[in-house]
Parts: structure tokens; sequence; C-alpha cells
RNA sequence: GGGGCUGUAGCUCAGUUGGUUAGAGUGCCUGCCUGUCACGCAGGAGGUCGCGAGUUCGAGUCUCGUCAGCCUCGCCA
């Protein structure tokens, strides 16, 4: 920011003034951040979005701008206009950016005053969430909070140029859309003009996009307001922003490589350094090997594969599972020996609630010994196996979870989570960027008893998995990546379907209809018709993506105006009850049992 | 929908085994103070202990219910 005349009051930016503009006539404006009354000299600190700098009243020398001073309040907006100072050497506060001037004014007028805010404005003490949020815009005065929306710009504004400079060109995409099966639960809104009929906000442009392609647009991209209608996470909000980008005549390598640059001069911006390319890992090496499909790399502690000892072990409950198509995978866990009972029942515990149907460990103790509540099931042998295949040192546990494969994969994955950041083994210094790739095309859902997207139904089959669609579409893998993050998943995209047979052939494994296909993606399968480029995308969290690099546990930082986690604005008390003509000319009628709040 | 944690002064929090008039820091108000910068000093005001019931001679404290907030499981192509 320069500092040539920002508006008729305010010629500075108050953190912008330093010795080099000692003697300058300046025109200041901003919020009364502290005033500090000596009983004769009165030194006041105005905010603004810069910063602060101080204004020093003299009673003896300006007695006028004196009697305004003794008025002032926090937060109370004020313009000042007077002469940048150099202070008195011994007085030079050097945690102050702008401390070695001060103002002496010539003229102070309140432009605005305030009430008594309900919480300070200043950095240092942590205020409740619910109250920062309903007083959101004096949250926002605060430094802390301008910052990251000021990251957040500067990030934003890089990816557009980077885009821009590779001939993307951002275009719109309707918000008002037509809802869609398949994924997450869509907010409606009703028609006026329709009766009974509903518009849905888009859970992101995906459709339009890819007809952007068709229509030969080639490289697009958004930034673009998503909405979800799901339960709220620190990590997710119901309307949320992506980074969307699809590319025509192009492969997966391409869409890496634009990314790779993307994100490097992202992180760039928050003084992180990364270097491309980023590793990569298939999906099937990232489950097995950390039983999660957005591994954290920063630490070891990776699952070992111990079906094979258990197979025929006298432990039927493993042994069977084996036998079965299931597995037994371990991770060994350094130096925890000495948990008490309760310690190890409350891993138990937190394992079956990710889903296992049990926990065994066996404990190799600094003395030698080996204790476990399975020893009897094992041989001596498989027992030294299985220390042998962990590397268990003495003092280390190692934990055994059986079952089918998805069900050892994720309750062992959360638990190496769960102690990587109990024993501190996350190495905080690592920015571990990487891709996931090989997504499996579908998963079987055992509530629909059908097969879902994994990625979502326009994402292109592998080349060489094109057979699985008609043989068996649990092996096919998809051209999908995800872009990972310290365990974070970050974003994820696909080389599309751009063949109409195909995407219906597609749509039918996932169990839809011939009539649904053609009520809910007619249009698209029309479009394709009409020589569709082969093209490919993906998608960034851009909140999520902020939140992360400006390590924040929770993406409402990072939002101007967030949503709690029961999806209300606690500023404006959204949602709000609709009046009766509201409703009446969209043609609703409440149900009676919910219309009581 | 399930689980966990939290709710005491404007704000951040303490409050022991159930026991007299519920505390601290900060903010606020008043007075003093001419180089402070978290200014200092002195004094003062400020409480439906989230809400409701119960146990008890007696509840901020124990029990049950309820409301709100945060985290999480399910959910989130």
């Amino acid at each position: 920011m320069d500092n040539t005349r920002l508006t008729k009051l305010k010629t500075n930016w108050c953190g912008n003034l330093s010795a080099k503009d000692a003697g300058k006539q300046v025109s200041i404006a901003g919020w009364v951040s502290t005033i500090r009354d000596l009983g004769g000299i009165v030194f006041v600190e105005v905010r603004d979005r810069t910063g602060i700098v101080q204004i020093v009243s003299d009673p003896v020398k300006n007695p006028d701008v004196h009697k305004i001073f003794e008025q002032l309040k926090d937060e109370f907006v004020i313009h000042v206009t007077g002469t940048v100072t150099l202070r008195p050497a011994e007085t030079n506060n050097p945690n102050l950016l702008t401390g070695e001037i001060e103002i002496y004014p010539d003229k102070v007028e309140i432009l605005n005053e305030s009430k008594l805010p309900p919480f300070i404005i200043n950095d240092d003490q942590d205020i409740n969430e619910d109250l920062r949020l309903k007083y959101r815009y004096l949250d926002i005065r605060r430094p802390k909070v301008q910052n990251k929306l000021l990251l957040r710009h500067l990030i934003t504004s890089e990816i557009r140029s980077y885009l821009n400079k590779k001939e993307f060109i951002e275009v719109e995409t309707p918000v008002l859309i037509k809802t869609t099966p398949e994924g997450a639960r869509d907010y409606l809104v009703p028609s006026r003009v329709h009766p009974s009929k509903f518009y849905a906000l888009p859970q992101s442009p995906q459709i339009f996009k890819q007809l952007l392609m068709v229509g030969g647009i080639e490289r697009y991209y958004q930034i673009a307001r998503c909405f979800r209608d799901e339960d709220l996470r620190a990590d997710r909000q119901p309307e949320f922003t992506q980074v969307d980008i699809e590319m025509s005549f192009v492969d997966q390598e391409d869409i890496i490589d634009v990314i790779e640059g993307l994100l490097t001069k992202s992180f760039k911006m928050a003084g992180i350094d990364v270097s491309a390319p980023f590793p990569r890992i298939t999906h099937k090496e990232s489950m097995e090997t950390y039983g999660s499909d957005r591994p954290d790399t920063r630490f070891d502690l990776k699952l070992i594969d111990v079906s094979d000892i258990m197979e025929n072990s006298g432990f039927a409950a493993f042994a069977d599972q084996v036998k079965s198509g299931g597995t037994v995978r371990a991770i060994c866990v350094p130096d925890i020996s000495g948990y008490s009972r309760k310690e190890m029942d409350d891993i138990r515990n937190l394992v079956v609630s990710y889903g296992a149907k049990g926990l065994a460990w066996i404990t190799y103790y600094p003395d030698g010994t080996i204790k476990s509540p399975v020893l009897k099931h094992l041989t001596e042998q498989e027992i030294g196996q299985i220390q042998q295949r962990a590397h268990a040192n003495p003092g280390d546990v190692v934990f055994f979870v059986a079952d089918k494969a998805n069900v050892v994969f994720d309750a062992l994955g959360r638990l190496r989570l769960h102690f990587g950041s109990k024993l501190n083994l996350i190495d905080l210094s690592k920015h571990n960027l990487l891709w996931v790739v090989d997504f499996p095309m579908f998963e079987w859902n055992e509530e629909c008893q059908r097969h879902v997207a994994v990625h979502h139904p326009f994402t292109s089959p592998h080349p060489e998995d094109v057979t699985y669609l008609e043989t068996d579409p649990l092996k096919c893998r998809a051209q999908a990546y995800d872009i990972v993050y310290n365990g974070n998943e970050l974003g994820g995209g696909s080389i599309r379907i751009h063949n109409p047979e195909f995407q219906q052939k597609v749509f039918e494994i996932l169990g839809l209809s011939k009539e649904e296909i053609k009520e809910k993606f007619g249009f698209m399968i029309e479009a394709f018709k009409y020589g569709t480029p082969p093209h490919g995308g993906i998608a960034l969290g851009l909140d999520r993506l902020i939140a992360l690099v400006s390590c924040t546990a929770s993406i409402r930082d990072v939002i101007a105006f967030p949503k709690n986690s029961q999806a209300k604005c606690l500023m404006t008390d959204s949602p709000a009850v609709a009046s009766e003509d509201q409703l009446k000319e969209l043609h609703i009628k409440l149900m009676p049992e919910k219309n009581s709040k």
C-alpha cells in the first residue's frame, strides 16, 4: 500500500507510518484502540487495517484538541490530522512497527461513537466462539482474524493470476440448479413459478464445467461456492468454496502438473516452501500402508499384514477371518508397555467405535516377558514371527484387527492417527503434499445394496480396467486422484467420461434405471453426443487449504461469516421462520410438528 | 440420531468434603497522576452460578431432565 492519499479523510494507513515520514502533515482515521491518560498528557492508539499508531495530546500545547481527547472511548471512530514526529529516543517502542514515531494532532474529529464492546478487541484473549460469531463484525476487527482474511485474499489472487497466465478463463455457473441423485444431501429452493418444483443449490459445479468443455472453453476455472446439507465439522461448512478447474485434451499428468504449480505458489504465499513433483501413492498402497486414502506421511507407524501367520494359527477368530476372505493387520506402537488395563480397554473401545469388532494385542515388556489376552491361542513360533515382522522391540505393543479389509484398514488407520498425535510422533515441521492415485471406481454400499461411485459418476475408468466394468466393477480402478496435505484431503479430481454410451453404462452400474438416467442426466448424455473433447479436472477445497496453511484447526476461522456447528448464523439468527405469505406463494405447507420452533 | 467435554461478574477463569455474605484477573465507573505503550495508584459498582425439578436442615457443588456451545461417530459422490 503506498502513501498517496487514500481518501479525503485519510492520507495514510496507520500501520505504515515510520521514521521516514517524520515532519509530514498527515490525516489518519481509524478506531480508538487504547487510551493512556497520564493526568496531563494523553496517549491514544488508533487502529486501522494495517496496524496501530500513537497520537499524543498535550493539554498545554493544544487545549482545544485535548478537550476532544477527553471524550474518547474505546472503539470510537476518529479522524486525526497532525504532524508525524520522531519520538524522544528513550520512548521508542520496539514492539510496535510504528514505535519510532507518533502524531501530534492539529485537529481531532469524532466520526462516530461506540457502545462498550462485549469483548476487548485484541489478540491476547481467547473469547468464546459463540460470542465471537454473534459479534463477528467486532471479531473481524481483531488483527488475528483480519490477517487470515488477508491471507485468503492473497492466495485467491495468486491462484487467479496463475490460472489466468495459463490461459484458463473464469466462468460463473448457476447457483439455482437441478437436484441430482448421488452424493450429499441437496439444499432445495422452492420455485414460486412452478408449484411443487424445486431448484437445488450445487454441491459443486461438476456438470456445468463438463458442459463448458463440450462448449469449447477448453480451460475453465471458478472460485465457486458449493452447498451440502450434511452435518458439520470443524472442517466442514454447509457452504464452502472450491477452486474448480476443468481442462480439455488432457490426461492425469496434465492436471497434476497444473495443480502442483498452483499449490507451490499458494503455499509460498503462506511462507511455506514445497517443491514439485509431489510424491504419489496408489490408493491400494495407501490403504494397506496407512489405513487411509488420505495418509499422514509425517510419521511411520505403518500397518503390517499378518494374515498369513494368523491363517493357520490356533486363534480361530483371526484364522476364520482370513479363511473367509478377510484380513488381519497390525500396528506396532513403541514404548507403551506400561499402559494400564484401563488404558488398553479405552483403546479397544476406540477401535470398536471405529467399526472393528474387537482388538487384540501382544505386549513385549522391557524385561523380555510377553503378555497378551490371546497368548494361549498362539504358538511361540507365531509370536516370534509377529515380533520379527512388526519389528517389535521390548516395550512395544502390537495391536491386531481382523475383519473385512476395509474395516481393518479404517480402524487401524484411525488408531494409527490416534497414537501419532498422542505419542507426538508427528514431525510438525513437515509439509507433506502427495497424490493418491488409482482410486477404485466403485464401492459396495451395504445400506443401499448397490454400487456407489467412489469419486463421482462421471469419472472415467482406468484404461486397463475397462473390461472389469462388465465383469467385476469393484476391481475397476478409476482415473481419479486426490491431493493430500499432512493427512488432509485438499482436493480431488478425475479424467471424465466423454463417451455417451460409456456414461450410460456407468449410470446403470450405479443402479440408475433408464428412465432415471433420462430424467436426471438426459441433457448430459445428449450433450456428449455432439463432439465432446476428452477432458478432466479437479476441485480444491479453498477454505481447508487456507485453514491448513495458516495453522488453524477450524475453517470457520478463515470464513468471514461462518455458520456454527448447528448450521446457524449466530449473528443474523438464520435460518429463520418464513411468513405465511411467503410460504403460500411458494406453495409450501409446513408439517405441524416441525412448525413449533 | 449416538458418544464425550463445557456452561459461575461485560470478558477469561477459580470455587476444596454439600455449610455463614460466591472469588481472582481484566474490563467498566469515580478520583489522583505530563512520556505512557498490558501506564501506574486509590476507591466503587457489577451475579437468576444456563434453565427446571429432585435429594437434603442446607445445593454453584449431588441426582434427573432440559437448553445452548465445542469436538466426534454415523453422514459428507
